[in-house]
DNA sequence: TATGAATGAGACTTCATTCAT
DNA sequence: AATGAATGAAGTCTCATTCAT
């Protein structure tokens, strides 16, 4: 059947596409962009360099499709993970312990992510950064909603949500990043960080 | 006086590595380092590519100076807030406010930082990124101190002081940067910031 | 068949490095290693620049093999030479007549090597030179191992053999190099330089 | 007195220009001409860049001076000792006593002369290159001459005296050279160069 | 007159991209 | 469809020379 033959085409395709795709991750996140030749990708995923032409147009749209779709699977599970059910807290650690596993399974792209994203987008043509931004900025509204909510519920204090979004993303953050370079495998734990946020640790006013 | 003579050279000397120094940081910043060439910083400084060399042994050189001496400049900055008397919260005050202004005024070099020590130290060759870390390392050690010394005179909650520290530097980095992103110059508050991490922010646990 | 395919390739791969080379000799010879650019080498061997450099890792790296290989050439074809079958003297009037015919064919090289082994070794990197050294130390030594038979056999005078092999040397080369100066086409005979080492000059003692 | 008082400037600048020559000479004879930086000879010779503009009009003109007044001293030396009294193998001796002396004590100049005339002058402007194979030419004139006499006089066989000349200027050349190269100190004979020209090396024809 | 900082043309080299096989 | 040799634009860096002090 022909439309077997296609799909199985396709599958090997796609399949080869991936390769290529995580190949040139770990490079570009060990060296950075510039420092990582098509020769190089081509040479280590095992591909001939015109064969990665015939995959991706240019070097920039190797880059492109490399940090636009893992951008997308992170957000989706993300997104996943705040829509699951339960309380606000649930939801809040569930998306915790999802971004802590994501970022535990792929360093290289996170190293990357950031370094791409604080930078003010140097590789990546414009495009591609309003991309990264608007579904960062998506994140970050999802979070103030699901705050408003448990602010409306009496479950959180009146905190302008938009900055309590911000800390939980800073905090979890931060402490992820702490733990990643010391490649340390000691668990991290979503509930330290939510209590970072959550529990009182001034006892008294001065 | 030969004295004076040599202080007038030192002095010019010194003020022409400034300003290239200076538009090389606001390149850097805009376009990466790949993307920012020796002809254009030698263009936009006003002097020629021949002397951008006889101020630093080459292109790297220049970046590793840039970074170098920016983070000595925040450092002690931070350094110096830290160690200002009064409470401890006045001086964790004092280290965020500090911290604002930093940020506020030097936009370019904090893109440049965070996606340099993000990503896993691409251009700069392995040495200055260990001492920008190693300077990192003894801020959090200080902030550390300082909870330690809070919580054993019970005016902070017993919590890990790693985290602690971790935790409000996460917290304003990500409100800094989002403020910056905006190009915001509504006033950013480091006491906004404290209350994130010292006020409860859960009314009931659920 | 696979095999005759490589070989095209190959074929075709050691035809463009030996064009390269050819090219790269006459002008390094005219104009001196400095006074030669890549670009020049290009142009003239109808390669582009990047070509030349997917043959040879830069230009110290090129020019290392031209003279290595023509080195090579020489010595295996005047070692040839003197291990032909005769006597003594034949042999020396066989290494003469092939040296004589390697210098007119190879005037260019031979320049390049003269004024790279007087001076010390400029652009060569050591190693080079050293090779180039034991090659002529080997030549020499093979010279006195006929001259030291031709004493044993008492066909010559009881000689310091690193005299007349040195000595054979130098009055070839400047009458050889007298010659290629003029770029006479008169005939070199061998045996008007052994006349000169063999030949009694004096007639009576003064 | 004026005169004085210019007599004594120009012994001193004339002092330093010697002093320039003689670092020059010995950095182009270690490192090659386009390996010596106007700035290197400076800092060596203890000018400044710009002194040197002064006593010279440029790097070219300063080499050609170098290899220009060595040239003549050498000249002028070998052209005094054939000039001595005496019988034509007293001559001889004494010219090759003197050339024996002069590359003993200039082996840096010797090692560039050559480089610099074997190779086709390469960095030598065409009049340098000229005037000394012009001065060449005239030594090797006198040799003739000299030989010629000796010819004329029964002392020497009947060669050709082109031949002749050449074959001693190469017999001492090669051998000046291997004791440079080998840096030893074992008193080299010019009686031994004479009796490679003039005594019977053979003793029986094949 | 001496200095040495500044200049900028020009050299070497890399590497994204193409295209004949 | 896959290959990888060839291309050449563009970047880094050097260094002879100038000129204000």
């Amino acid at each position: 059947m022909p439309t077997e033959h296609i799909t199985r085409r396709q599958r090997e395709h796609s399949q080869h596409r991936s390769e290529i795709l995580e190949t040139a991750l770990d490079l570009f996140a060990r060296d950075g962009f510039h420092n990582v030749t098509m020769q190089a990708i081509a040479e280590t995923s095992e591909f001939s360099v015109g064969t990665l032409y015939n995959f991706f147009r240019n070097k920039d749209d190797l880059y492109r499709a490399l940090l636009s779709e893992n951008v997308a699977r992170f957000h989706t599970a993300l997104q996943n993970a705040l829509n699951s059910p339960g309380s606000e807290t649930e939801k809040l650690r569930n998306w915790l312990t999802v971004k802590i596993q994501l970022f535990r399974k792929n360093i290289a792209f996170v190293r990357l992510y950031y370094s791409e994203t604080m930078g003010a987008s140097f590789n990546v043509k414009a495009g591609l950064n309003r991309e990264m931004l608007a579904k960062y900025e998506d994140s970050l509204a999802q979070l103030e909603r699901l705050f408003a909510g448990g602010i409306r519920r009496k479950v959180f204090k009146n905190f302008d949500t938009r900055y309590l979004a911000l800390a939980l993303d800073g905090i979890s953050n931060t402490i992820l990043f702490d733990h990643l370079e010391k490649f340390e495998d000691r668990e991290i734990d979503a509930d330290v960080m939510l209590s970072l946020l959550f529990e009182t640790v001034l006892i008294k006013k001065v």
